[in-house]
DNA sequence: TAGATTGTTAATCGATTAACAATC
DNA sequence: TAGATTGTTAATCGATTAACAATC
């Protein structure tokens, strides 16, 4: 049903929630798109497609009542589920991710912490025991996992991402290095690359150098 | 000279680099557009726009020289440079971050890690000493710095980013939640939302529960 | 030379912006 | 009611794809 949205607006969901969600912490109850444009930094154009492509929840003459644009947009972005995640890789990302995202306190669930090194196995983070990854495979089939969040270094992703697929996981978010390999339809990856983004930025500050000659 | 590159394009730049570094390793000598699209996933038209944009790295009838694309690219990108930087909130992300990088080696000198947790300052973490924040605007004052990666909670964020913009450091990768205050022109704001990241690979799964039924 | 593949122009496609009737 | 602002259609803009002459 809400198949063939494009990838453009289903990037900006994140930002209308953030700044909705923002903009309900301050106590506004309402906004038209005119004023959500200029504090977005989009026409209001714009934002009227972008909304119109999943409901009409504005109203003429008032625009949109915050609270419930805000709620719309949570379930567009299935943040009212909860979802079993595991980390495989309890490095310093795994373990930044683990604070990190717990702290965010909406419906993510860690269930499980998987390393390879001896020395991490048995240690707890947050209460999880870092279990050894030869159990990954023993643990998935008895667990019912969403997400399996990959921080380990590239060269070991790739055969963990098979024993995840095999498994029946069917969302991965990977911070690791490598590149995609060939997965089922029904698997979503969403890969981080945290490099590009610092890259992006030097060559932003290099052609601003560029610029000054 | 290098004005006015689409921004679609310059977000590619990594990743050809990525590809291209990756070929290198596997020891390939040369690519065809056609044969770079099809690991890529893009079209091989794409890829020689892409390219075109920055000048002609290519000869007919034999395709790309990997090393010397790889080279340009890198150049481009500023990688031929390198950076001072210091990270601001030494948390697991920032911690993370320094290792991570670090790793990398790259052209990034981590020259500074502040925060204002006392029982973090005077602590090290590889090798550097976890400074009070208290001493950032001194310490810029005394030292070059060329990025500052934000990786604190975003109520602090708002004056940090202040004093360092105040203090002439040019470019900012930031991880923190504050939402962009305005910025001169010639600092470099790169936002890093991993938590949008997270949102869409949630949002395709909802989608995909969704197209089942 | 003949084949391969680029660089580049033209055609197409998709996304953003503008405009405005509908209506709260 | 009059003013404000939506939802939506049409126009514009930009990015991607196709085509092909140039040339290694």
């Amino acid at each position: 049903m809400d198949k063939g949205i494009s990838s453009a607006v289903i990037k900006r969901l994140p930002r209308y929630y953030r700044y909705l969600g923002s903009l309900l912490d301050d106590g506004i109850k309402r906004i038209s798109s005119k004023d959500l444009s200029e504090r977005m930094n989009l026409t209001a154009s714009q934002i009227r497609q972008d909304l119109n492509n999943f409901g009409s929840f504005g109203q003429q003459g008032y625009g949109y009542n915050i609270e419930v644009l805000h709620a719309e947009i949570k379930k567009l972005l299935g943040l009212d589920k909860t979802y079993n995640m595991i980390i495989v890789g309890a490095g310093n990302i795994g373990q930044a991710l683990l604070n990190y995202i717990n702290y965010q306190k909406r419906g993510y669930n860690f269930v499980g912490v998987f390393d390879k090194n001896p020395k991490l196995v048995g240690l707890s983070i947050r209460g999880l025991e870092i279990r050894d990854i030869d159990t990954l495979e023993d643990f998935l089939g008895k667990n019912k996992v969403d997400i399996a969040v990959l921080s380990l270094p590239g060269n070991n992703a790739e055969q963990v991402i098979k024993t995840i697929v095999d498994c029946g996981v069917k969302g991965i978010w990977n911070f690791s290095h490598i590149l995609p390999a060939e997965t089922p339809d029904d698997v979503i990856i969403e890969n981080v690359h945290l490099t590009d983004s610092l890259m992006t930025l030097t060559y932003k500050l290099t052609e601003l150098e560029n610029n000054k000659n």
